[in-house]
RNA sequence: GGUCCUGUGGCCGAGUGGCUAGGCAGAGCUCUGCAAAAGCUCCUACAGCGGUUCGAAUCCGCUCGGGACCUCCA
């Protein structure tokens, strides 16, 4: 079998994965910040880094999955104001930080769920970590690397550089950060605008609040991300994930303080996934087109034509590589329901399949070598970093198949029992324990299994009977319900919801 | 302004030198009481212009278009 081959950000290029402890990989990915409802382009990365931790899992590795939940608030530098966006939040609707925290956690919980995520191995609060990111400051200001001005401390960029390649990650130039003519207000604290916060001073407004060395404040914004992978994964770990938009500054700053603080590179391979855009452009606040996850799910949104079920989305997300951009429309929504309901059907059915306890070789050779060679491509698509959608079309090509052998067209011995039992095992690992993809028909418990038995033989009976008025009405009102039945060729009849 | 990415058939998307992914939509056929489902077949694209090459969607150059980061952002 291929080896894992990821594509890392650090040295633009795929590079086979091994991991600095034999069996064990230790990934880092950055968590939500829990100020807001999360929205459609917060699926991309958690699903994305869950199917390649359900990956690593899978290829034996014992994972420790460590992402954080941000709930310390960010400053944000518009204009001359510094304020936390929790704080401002919190006053707007009336509420305590954390339990405003509290609330947006749960939702971000809740919507991850119904995405079938895995949840991380560690999910650590910034808000819990203040003493460690302290910690953490007080290192890089004894290395000589921070200077604290009025109760704020600050990253020295500038001497940073002058011995490490800071720029390295994102294809910055450290020339052009500390000579640009742009001219930002409220920044005469630093030593150059290329500096980063690593403390700031609270104003007395400011309700996220903690004592520290240089007085009462709160953690710069890229601290708490150093400060827990150092602790949960050590000095260098494995994998850092995160959505492209954080390499630049965000990583490259997370860096630049571990390396002064451990001595060493944090991570071995960075790995970025690329933005959902819809009508090509970029989601986000600024752009006034953020889909809300409950509004995705609910369909209550005026760029939505309907309601989207998680795992359509899920699937959506995984039809395309992880590093394209990923172009948001309904009409695309729709294709991705459709061809996850014909995979997921395809899939149940072969996996109720008997193949019966004695062995046979296939009658159909070529057919048989095509199963086999389209089963191969899932490893090898999966290990060319993470070719998902490559994967996925490699199953498309084997429904066909599928369905042949259930409606007879394809002989039941055409493909050998070895194989037919190598596809029932791989594609259930694929599509369940890999890919994490669930059927949408929730409702398909035994009892009502067993109801809608009885309305399929009342249908066969009034058919056989040529009683069409009766069998079109039972057909017709399970329709309305969303219910479909479907004739097959030997006379079966399923429903799908 | 600086740095970088990108332009594939009606839509979404794989694809880094030759063997013309896949999904959805559309057309025809088979099956069927009708329909749906399913199967088979068809629709064979690579922004434009040059260049390299026996051969380019794939490499190089230019033009035009789109986007990202540089500021919170997944």
């Amino acid at each position: 079998m291929s080896q894992l081959k990821v594509y890392n950000s650090l040295t633009r290029q795929k590079e086979v994965f091994e991991s600095i402890t034999p069996g064990h990989v230790g990934m880092y990915v950055c968590g939500p910040t829990v100020s807001g409802e999360s929205h459609l382009g917060h699926a991309r990365p958690y699903i994305t880094f869950d199917v390649l931790y359900r990956y690593l899992t899978h290829l034996g590795y014992k994972v420790r999955y460590v992402r954080n939940i941000t709930d310390a608030g960010h400053f944000e530098e518009e204009g001359r104001e510094a304020e936390d966006k929790i704080s401002k939040k919190a006053v707007l609707e009336k509420l305590e930080p954390m339990e405003l925290v509290q609330k947006y956690t749960n939702l971000f919980h809740w919507a991850m769920d119904q995405f079938n995520t895995v949840p991380p191995s560690i999910e650590p609060t910034a808000t819990g970590h203040i003493v460690e990111q302290i910690g953490m400051i007080q290192e890089i200001i004894k290395a000589g690397y921070a200077y604290e001005v009025n109760g704020s401390v600050y990253f020295d960029v500038k001497k940073y550089a002058a011995s490490h390649d800071y720029g390295k990650l994102s294809g910055r130039v450290i020339d052009d950060l500390l000579e640009t003519t742009r001219e930002l207000e409220g920044q005469e604290e630093k030593r150059d605008r290329a500096d980063f916060a690593l403390w700031k001073s609270a104003a007395p407004e400011h309700i996220m609040r903690w004592q520290s060395p240089w007085g009462v404040g709160f953690p710069g914004w890229h601290i708490e991300c150093s400060a827990m992978a150092t602790k949960y994964l050590g000095a260098q770990f494995d994998i850092h994930g995160g959505g492209m938009d954080l390499q630049f500054p965000h990583h490259e700053s997370e860096i630049a303080q571990s390396t002064i603080c451990n001595h060493t590179a944090p991570v071995r391979y960075w790995m970025h996934n690329n933005m959902i855009t819809i009508n090509g452009k970029k989601m986000g606040k600024s752009y006034n087109n953020v889909i809300k996850l409950t509004e995705l799910f609910s369909g209550d949104h005026p760029i939505l034509e309907k309601a989207y079920h998680p795992m359509t989305v899920r699937f959506f997300i995984l039809q395309t590589q992880y590093r394209s951009t990923l172009d948001f429309g309904n009409e695309a929504l729709q294709a991705a329901e459709k061809g996850l309901k014909r995979l997921m059907e395809a899939h149940e059915w072969l996996a109720k399949y008997e193949i019966g306890s004695t062995k046979y070789e296939a009658k159909d050779k070529s057919l048989d070598e095509k199963a086999l060679q389209l089963i191969a491509e899932f490893d090898e698509f999966m290990n060319d970093d993470l070719n998902t959608a490559k994967v996925l079309a490699s199953m498309f090509e084997l429904v066909p198949v599928i369905n042949g052998l259930k409606d007879k067209h394809i002989a039941a011995d055409a493909l050998s029992s070895n194989t037919i039992q190598l596809l029932q095992t791989k594609l259930k690992l694929y599509i369940e324990d890999i890919f994490g993809l669930k059927s949408i028909s929730g409702e398909d418990s035994g009892r009502f299994n067993a109801v809608m038995q009885i309305l399929i033989e009342l249908r066969k009976d009034a058919k056989s009977k040529k009683d069409f008025v009766t069998s079109d009405k039972i057909r017709n009102q399970l329709a309305e319900l969303g219910i479909q039945l479907k004739d097959e060729k030997d006379g079966g009849m399923s429903y799908s919801l």
